[in-house]
DNA sequence: CGGGGCCTTGATGTCGTTCAACGTATGTGG
DNA sequence: CCACATACGTTGAACGACATCAAGGCCCCG
């Protein structure tokens, strides 16, 4: 469910499934300039955050140097839970982003409030990880486009704000391939790019196809 | 579903870690035998299941016909979640298993306890999605050396229960690989191989090095 | 004794990383 | 306004790693 362009002050709860967030919701709204930091990995956690606007993206720089970005979120996402006190990725904004930070109890009805929450994000990473796991760069490639469609509303015209670099360490791909995929997917007519952070797609069942992500 | 040599009435709590579950923990505790099915992609959801002693893998047969694996579920892990009510995931029994099947309420008490459990699972899936990430064969088969060796208590003789192309469907990666990997860390003098469901970690360090999966 | 899993090992081809060069857009200071 | 710098993107060439195909070994069970 994407809440697109959520501003504050709107009582209107869109689904209504997260009264208890919404009600909090006047903490601060801060935004970030591109690619500056949300949290770092080390740092002390405690808070949830939720994305007003924008992209903030996940990841964590591992000892040999590798960067992986675990996801990304859009508005509506709410991020930066910890299974402890510490933040064990950082957290960046991809470009210009609004984020309004939430600082939950630990009681019973932020309990109830945020248990769907967490299991969407559970969902969206195991999801990510079945990507991961083929071997095939072309079906992570397409998966990524059709995440990217579903996410923003299921438009054909999708919205690509991160670099290719980010695509890459996302989909544990050299940034070149992620050019070259893009470009045989545009030869065979899959995909227009009318610039370089839009792709429009023309062909999503081909799309799916490719992806084949879909369980049997 | 089903309940071979289902029985019931053990009160006996291993760990004793979660008042709330092993309160109600008194449901039925079934024995599940190797490759039996806990549950199937698409049944409906609503229980959450927890490993007695044994092992469960958890994954998905995706359109193409390719098999991932999200997790390994070993004694005391809770399993089973879902964000809606079906099974998005398979859950089958790697060799004879002992689950005790819950059925917490959606109640403040239940969402409670239940927090930190879904926190630890996604912390573990994350991680996992850390290594799937990852380029090299190698360091994805260190990686899961390394985390059988936690998870079974940092022994240096790991026990692992599952055939080889469960590790490959849980690594992406052949099972061919899997084994001659498995044969190259022992040549390297890594490890030694008594059995095919063991290996004994000689050098625990180098491995963790291969592996690069820490953070910085 | 025969059959079927599971594991190992070898040979081959392919796909994606890596290295390198170039193109393009945006911003900065002279 | 232009020269330059910087970041991002595209494209090419070549090597190497891993999947795939294939064969054989081991063990358990009928």
């Amino acid at each position: 469910m994407n809440f697109h362009f959520h501003r504050q002050g709107e009582d209107t709860q869109p689904g209504g499934m997260t009264p208890y967030i919404a009600r909090r919701a006047q903490d601060a709204l801060s935004i970030y300039r591109t690619n500056s930091e949300v949290y770092g990995q080390g740092e002390p956690s405690g808070s949830l955050y939720r994305v007003e606007f924008g992209c903030v993206r996940i990841g964590r720089v591992t000892a040999d140097g590798r960067r992986q970005l675990c996801s990304f979120c859009f508005a509506g996402d709410v991020f930066g839970w910890e299974s402890d006190d510490e933040h064990h990725f950082f957290a960046e904004a991809v470009e210009e982003t609004g984020i309004r930070i939430l600082r939950p109890g630990r009681d019973s009805e932020a309990s109830i409030a945020l248990f769907p929450l967490v299991l969407k994000s559970l969902r969206r990473i195991q999801e990510h990880l079945l990507v991961l796991g083929g071997t095939k760069v072309d079906e992570r490639l397409a998966d990524f486009l059709c995440e990217m469609a579903e996410r923003q509303g299921d438009e054909c015209l999708v919205r690509l704000p991160m670099p290719r670099s980010d695509v890459g360490d996302y989909l544990g791909v050299s940034f070149e391939t992620v050019s070259r995929i893009l470009r045989r997917f545009k030869e065979r007519g899959i995909i227009r790019i009318p610039d370089t952070h839009s792709v429009e797609i023309l062909d999503m069942d081909c799309l799916h196809e490719i992806s084949g992500r879909a369980s049997v």
